[in-house]
RNA sequence: GGCGAGGUAGCUCAGUGGUAGAGCAGGGGACUCAUAAGCCCUUGGUCGGCGGUUCAAAUCCGCCCCUCGCCA
């Protein structure tokens, strides 16, 4: 088989909130479950991200707490990396947006659609707070609405009437920020021109459309086709962000929603120059074979879906003209935007300001990491919204990893450890029924491979338990419990059928449940490990020091394969995977929500 | 208001024309290697409502009701 380039895209989270478990089932948690099954495929896989650091918000926050933005994204910045280590979601690069390498690439993206003809300018009002001589977001200014006529409207919507507002005519506006009267000041943006780009977009979102989830394609496709593209407004009044690189315009930034999209292509770069191959990056960027997934939340979709291709499109050969004078060649277009829908929360909306919400590392100091990914799979939002339910997390937890999966591992090794003073038995010649439960296994490579493959990661692994549930039914049947007391050979070779079923499940959970999974194999007394390890590392730039997330693959045993593990390996005493969890967690967590 | 999704067993859901399905929960059974886990059997639904097309509709069409998103 082929040697496949798989870039795993994976959603930036925004610098200035804690990481939940939607956001994680969301995107994060099914790139690493994609990153990991590619990666056992054998496959060249290169899974980026990083923080999204700039923009308004982060800003507001740090004039709030005293602070610096950049105090305020690497906060959060750090307890990013500590959740994404401590859930095993193995980023070959996880960076963030503000180095000297992004600056360049994103400027040089900026560059060449202004080179192309694909930005225009405009002059419009736009509040400005003399107080604070800088102007204003929209939605940081307030007034009265002059639809209802309702006092406390923001500048971009009213909460009162619904109703989508034209900031300037905002009545008795106030600055959100320290409730000084702003006013209305002319200034001068770019704008991407959309509807420019839009037939190369349409032909795009139709080459995939029948490949691509039926919602993704509605909310791109479908919303072009009912209503065209206008232009939209890349430049901001702003100075915690990427300057615009025009003569002049240097007190003004690139919108986060332009520049950060551009990471994932500055993250392949920078990624590429860390490794010491700087030119790297092309096998997956100019490569017409490779494919690029984006692994994001419904939320997202238009960025990823129309405005990262439009930017794509719209750079043509002019970016490696520019970047490194590799005029030659076009950067590929998205492959696949699978993007998931969202998780509520005990039958309501995820809320952080209302502490409706379940925070990822504050979950991990209860809880292991695996019975999260487990359930955040098995339920995750592929083609709809569902629900976090805590009971459900424990009776499945209890129910599916503990005693259908995590129980036959323990009832198999922990019989033969005892029977055969710790060594695999010799099973001689296999027997029809374990030349048939093997097989049943060692199918699930093909079909499941297939399933992860097209991203259909729930029903990937639902497959995968019910094949931990044929074991055991097999196990039932040959009872070597009984066979031991009669043949000792007949019951070896059982427990030898039994063991070489659980060393290929092994692999097939690996994706989803890779500490436990690694566990095993350690007990099964392999020396080199499934995956590779992740690492940190400062890396310095003209600009600031930042610290990165990487992966070593270092020297790792498996593939994609069936096992063949002999009689006669020497294996260690096991001890269970999983534990079991007390029902009455369930209130004591359901009283922490709201 | 427009667009979209969903409304199937107590719960979570699969099922796009041909005799209603899975998992969990509930009930019963044989066994004991195992975290009292696993295995076997089993109760349970007029498939949101009303009409229509068809030999045949959960499945196609129309209208209506409810829930949830996105957009205006």
């Amino acid at each position: 088989m082929m040697t496949k380039n798989i870039l795993v895209a994976v959603a930036w989270p925004y610098a200035s909130a804690d990481i939940h478990v939607g956001n994680m089932t969301g995107s994060y948690l099914p790139a690493d479950i994609y990153a990991r099954f590619h990666r056992l495929q054998g496959n060249q896989v290169l899974m980026v991200s990083g923080s999204d650091s700039h923009g308004t918000p982060i800003m507001v926050r740090a004039d709030q707490e005293n602070s610096t933005p950049e105090e305020v994204y690497k906060k959060y910045h750090a307890k990013f990396l500590d959740l994404f280590q401590r859930s095993g979601l193995s980023y070959d690069l996880f960076t963030t947006t503000h180095t000297e390498n992004h600056f360049k690439v994103a400027q040089t993206i900026f560059s060449s659609l202004k080179e192309n003809g694909y930005l225009y300018t405009e002059t419009k009002e736009h509040w400005y707070s003399t107080s604070q001589e800088r102007f204003l977001p929209d939605r940081y200014v307030e007034g009265t609405c002059y639809i209802c006529g309702y006092e406390n409207a923001r500048g971009d919507q009213c909460d009162n009437c619904g109703s989508l507002l034209e900031a300037t005519s905002l009545i008795n506006p106030q600055s959100k920020m320290d409730g000084s009267t702003p006013e209305l000041r002319e200034t001068e943006h770019f704008y991407l021109d959309l509807g420019a780009l839009q037939p190369k977009i349409v032909d795009f979102l139709k080459a995939r459309e029948e490949y691509w989830r039926p919602n993704v394609i509605r909310q791109s496709l479908g919303q072009i086709l009912a209503e065209d593209l206008h232009g939209r407004a890349i430049t901001r009044d702003l100075k915690w962000g990427i300057p615009v690189p025009v003569s002049g315009w240097e007190d003004k930034s690139l919108y986060v929603w332009f520049e950060a999209v551009i990471g994932y292509l500055s993250a392949t770069i920078e990624w590429a120059s860390l490794s010491g191959d700087p030119d790297r990056w092309k096998d997956w960027w100019y490569n017409p074979e490779g494919r690029s997934y984006y692994f994001i939340g419904k939320d997202n979709i238009p960025f990823h879906a129309v405005i990262w291709p439009a930017e794509l499109a719209g750079v043509g050969r002019t970016f490696g003209a520019f970047f490194d004078e590799d005029n030659q060649r076009e950067l590929v277009l998205p492959y696949d935007v699978p993007a998931n829908e969202f998780l509520n929360m005990e039958g309501k909306k995820i809320s952080g300001s209302r502490n409706w919400v379940v925070d990822g590392l504050d979950f991990l100091t209860r809880y292991d990491p695996d019975p999260l990914r487990y359930y955040l799979t098995a339920n995750m939002p592929e083609t709809r919204d569902t629900d976090w339910e805590w009971s459900k997390f424990v009776t499945r937890n209890n129910n599916e990893l503990v005693a259908t999966w995590g129980n036959l591992v323990n009832r198999v090794l922990s019989f033969a450890h005892k029977n055969w003073e710790g060594y695999v038995p010799d099973p001689g010649d296999l027997r029809p029924e374990d030349e048939a439960i093997l097989k049943v296994v060692e199918e699930g490579f093909d079909h499941i491979a297939e399933l992860y493959d097209k991203v259909k990661l729930r029903a990937a692994l639902t497959e995968t338990m019910r094949l931990a549930g044929e074991v055991n039914k097999y196990l039932d049947e040959k009872a070597p419990w009984f066979e031991i007391k009669e043949d000792k050979q007949s019951a070896g070779k059982s427990i030898y059928t039994a063991i070489r079923a659980i060393d290929s499940l092994k692999i097939l959970f690996a994706p989803v449940l890779p500490f436990t999974c690694e566990q095993l194999h350690q007990i099964l007394g392999y020396e080199k490990p499934i995956f590779g390890e992740q690492y940190t590392e400062e890396v310095p730039d003209n600009l600031s020091t930042h610290t990165v997330l990487r992966y070593r693959a270092g020297e790792t045993c498996c593939s994609w394969q069936p096992s063949e593990i002999q009689g006669g390996r020497e294996f260690h005493k096991p001890k269970p995977l999983f534990k079991k969890l007390d029902p009455e967690i369930v209130e004591q967590e359901l009283e922490r929500l709201g």
